[in-house]
DNA sequence: ATACACTCCGTACTATACTACGGAGTCAAG
DNA sequence: CTTGACTCCGTAGTATAGTACGGAGTGTAT
């Protein structure tokens, strides 16, 4: 089986058809060739190179970096501390993301300590915050 | 001073006037009573609601929950108890996207100390594994 | 040979939360 | 009374990552 079409790609790759097409249009994978009757040919690689993307997606990275991490892959002048570098600023940002809802949930639980649940709306410790909490 | 202008209100919220109307087309401020000229004119609670509104979302809610915070917060129905439930609700999906972006950082770092940062990008463990990567 | 699945394309829609635009009308200060 | 800031409205655009649609053409199995 040397190509394959694009469902074929799809169902290996474990993404949907639009969403190759997609890829496509953002350039994250290469316009493959095509029959005379338009249909597009596959090589093996583009599942490789549709799992990478998955992959970089569930580390956190966008598809703008992952068009990036992709370009780069292929650039000789482009070395390997370069991609640690992207890796290390991707987690700085997940550090950032944790910390951010580290803050929200510790004033969560703070007002939700503070709610007996018992009583109406008009005296919820929780609703009283909301309106007048000063904080920033 | 009594009423204000959605300017006016806009400032002392601290969010864009059309912000306010965008609120108010979701339904989440009310629509305030007109002049003749067709302004709006907003009584000082409206300042009070933005600002729950600014507060609710820093601690992670959705407009679309804050609506729903709005809501029960007048409804004779509801209690205390409902409200603490909400927080308790969005205390767990906290949690559970920390867990997540827990477990992007854990995977990058172990990427991350497996890259030297030498060599070029063809032996790169990070692109490597993004390849090859048999999670899930 | 015909039925049915697959593919083509561009466009539009989903969700989230705004932000910008343009042209007309209004308000307040000088 | 004029000027400049403010407000009105609906629509469209931003960013992210897809998903859906519809009508036409294609591939293949029976």
């Amino acid at each position: 089986m040397k190509s394959m079409t694009i469902g074929q790609v799809a169902i290996q790759a474990g993404v949907g058809v639009e969403t190759i097409r997609f890829y496509e249009r953002r350039g994250l994978i290469e316009e493959p060739p095509r029959r005379d009757s338009g249909y597009r040919e596959y090589p093996q690689e583009a599942v490789t190179r549709l799992r990478f993307i998955k992959h970089a997606q569930r580390l956190g990275f966008t598809l703008a970096e992952i068009s990036e991490l992709l370009s780069l892959r292929v650039d000789p002048n482009t070395s390997c501390a370069d991609i640690k570098g992207l890796a290390e600023a991707k987690i700085a940002d997940i550090e950032g993301r944790i910390q951010a809802l580290e803050k929200m949930k510790s004033v969560l639980l703070d007002l939700n300590a503070q709610c007996g649940g018992r009583g109406s709306t008009s005296e919820c410790p929780i609703l009283e915050a909301l309106e007048t909490e000063e904080c920033c």
